[in-house]
DNA sequence: TAGAACTTTCAGTAATTAATGAAAGCTTAT
DNA sequence: ATAAGCTTTCATTAATTACTGAAAGTTCTA
């Protein structure tokens, strides 16, 4: 196989696992192409490789600026912005794992911590509670696990995981 | 405020975040019914409570069925299936992170098994190897993670957990 | 302060994904 | 064998989500 198809191969596969993640296939694409990209991209060179227009190149390489994974740099004699990926796998792991909890996990703890306070005593209300106070109890375990990954180093962790997996 | 406000509430939460996790909505929110409901309920019940029509029931409960945590049951003297979920939170997230593991994890791993196979000694192959192997480690842990949850019981589980996150 | 080089926005459009409901398919009872 | 009661399918339609590209905005240079 040719580089070029491996390399759109990847950017590919990237995609599609990023949309069955709620990250949207050309923010993963972008990503995808920047981690395997020695150096910095414009977002001419950005579009130019992916077939996408400007607007969405523009939107999606902030968003991953926002997610922290993805920096601006320049370069001397030019106006351009160009950029890059944090090469650093567990690095980006951390902070896209913290990003989500942060926009997905931690409201949905706080609306069930409201709802578990729902008074009553029919069977169905103490059903209600019963699997509210499960979900609530279990989310935020899993809460605290994400923040205590996302707060690691990558070698605390390693040696965690080596022992949780033995 | 009012019960049914509250159950409306959840089913809503639930939904939400299940779209957000690349389960689709109306799943999310019939298991988030059925959780909530000490009965089993028909087809005809879910139709109802949820506002949607027989097609989408029927290919959500399915689905539910085919992740292993929805159940089909009878009644006697009855000839309309009727349908509960599992109420052990712990059971629930260990079959999803399985079968999401299955879906979407491990063709990933596959592909990037083959892909770091690729020859070439340019600056740029070496950085796609280099981050394809990376990301290759990266899930493969993840998923021997994932797997071991999958197959352990909640206490031994959450007696890890806790060690992990002390 | 003019205009060139570049970035951002956003209304309109396209693509994708989910939902509907009528029809076809089963199953059971008589 | 048939019809009632129920489930499943799937072509059509609706809703959602993502993308485009032209125009407006910004920044830098001279």
């Amino acid at each position: 196989m040719e580089f070029k198809e491996t390399k759109e191969k990847f950017i590919q596969s990237w995609g599609v696992l990023g949309s069955s993640w709620g990250i949207n296939k050309t923010m993963a694409q972008i990503h995808a192409l920047l981690l395997i990209t020695p150096e910095v991209l414009s977002t001419e060179e950005i579009m130019k490789e992916l077939h996408i227009s400007r607007g969405n190149a523009n939107m999606n390489i902030r968003a991953l600026m926002d997610w922290g994974i993805v920096t601006k740099s320049f370069k001397v004699g030019e106006r351009k912005d160009f950029f890059f990926a944090d090469k650093d796998i567990w690095e980006v792991a951390r902070k896209i794992t913290r990003e989500r909890s942060k926009r997905e996990i931690e409201p949905v703890i706080k609306i069930l911590k409201d709802l578990k306070d729902v008074k009553g005593n029919d069977i169905e209300i103490n059903q209600f509670r019963e699997t509210v106070s499960a979900l609530e109890a279990f989310t935020s375990k899993l809460n605290s696990v994400i923040d205590k990954f996302a707060k690691s180093d990558e070698h605390w962790f390693y040696k965690k995981l080596l022992k949780l997996v033995k």
